[in-house]
DNA sequence: ATCCCGAGGT
DNA sequence: ACCTCGGGAT
């Protein structure tokens, strides 16, 4: 690599340097246009409506979340009708739609009160700062401001890596993923481009491939393809569920969204069958789950009176 | 068992 | 770089 083809884009190149790019933005354009799945938040172009879907789509499947975040926005209509909310309000919507993680909740609810009171009510258009909002990394910050103001820059998740991993043999590093979806994206065009790639992630290019039933786009282009090898980049392993304390950070969460308060035993005796006070999974135990619970402003705990008694936070 | 349009804290 | 965070569908 010389200074003479100096810029940084030439140097980050990480495509095929005899790629048709436009012939590929094209195809896969098209391919989109022509059909998708028509999720409902892809029919709107409001900043908070997208917000909320991308926020719940983190480590959720699109189909558990549709009629959830209908309900969400019948619920709370706006970004101020959200901030208006109390926290715990948001935590039990979340877990009575089993949507899981409910820091997404907390986050969601905290970056609704930034977009009021740093911003008036209206978000703003720049991934920048969107990025500045609680909860919103670069991908969520890339979705939003693609899709509500076609201004966002080439999002990479899971999907985009697999794609350009398989199609154009892009190396298995973070930096070469987002060069190559970079250099991918047309330009001003991230709201229908940033669609279709995760479309095409999610519909033809999926774990198990579907090429030709979905008619995959990229087919006449495809490393994959070509050679029948459509490894794809290591994603990191689930612990298991069953037993695990997310499982009983999950069990209290609901549990103190059906009952406005409990008390320590009570709530131990409730989530698990085996809970005795001074064995294994007892007072110590649950004291263990419920500090986490603590700093992570889901519940609030209460010592007073010589009892101890666990709410919902907010 | 494995997967799912990530992000924050350490 | 590594860990943690829910739960339904398949």
């Amino acid at each position: 690599m010389t200074d003479a083809d100096g810029g940084a884009s030439a140097a980050d190149a990480s495509l095929p340097p005899d790629l048709d790019l436009d012939a590929v933005r094209e195809a896969l354009i098209e391919w989109y246009e022509a059909d998708h799945r028509p999720f409902p938040w892809r029919q709107t172009d409001d900043p908070y409506e997208i917000h909320v879907s991308e926020v719940m789509s983190q480590q959720t499947q699109l189909d558990r979340i549709i009629s959830a975040w209908e309900d969400f926005r019948e619920r709370w209509p706006t970004v101020d009708a959200l901030a208006d909310a109390d926290r715990s309000e948001v935590v039990s919507f979340w877990t009575d739609h089993s949507l899981g993680y409910n820091n997404r909740a907390k986050y969601l609810h905290e970056a609704a009160n930034q977009v009021v009171e740093e911003y008036g009510g209206e978000y703003p258009e720049e991934p920048d700062e969107l990025e500045e909002l609680m909860g919103v990394g670069p991908y969520t910050a890339n979705a939003v401001a693609s899709f509500a103001f076609n201004n966002g820059n080439a999002v990479v998740d899971t999907n985009v890596e697999r794609v350009t991993y398989r199609a154009f043999d892009v190396p298995d590093d973070d930096a070469a993923f987002e060069a190559a979806a970079s250099e991918l994206m047309p330009e001003g065009e991230s709201r229908v481009w940033n669609n279709a790639i995760m479309e095409l992630g999610g519909v033809a290019c999926t774990k198990s491939p579907n090429c030709d039933e979905a008619g995959c786009p990229w087919r006449r282009w495809c490393h994959a393809y070509e050679t029948g090898d459509f490894t794809a980049p290591d994603v990191p392993e689930q612990p298991s569920f069953e037993g695990s304390r997310r499982q009983f950070r999950g069990r209290v969460v609901r549990l103190l969204g059906e009952h406005d308060e409990m008390d320590l035993d009570t709530l131990g005796h409730r989530i698990r069958i085996d809970y005795a006070p001074d064995g294994e999974h007892g007072r110590e135990w649950l004291r263990g789950i419920l500090s986490d619970l603590r700093n992570d402003g889901l519940v609030a705990v209460d010592e007073s009176g010589g009892e101890t008694t666990v709410r919902l936070q907010g």
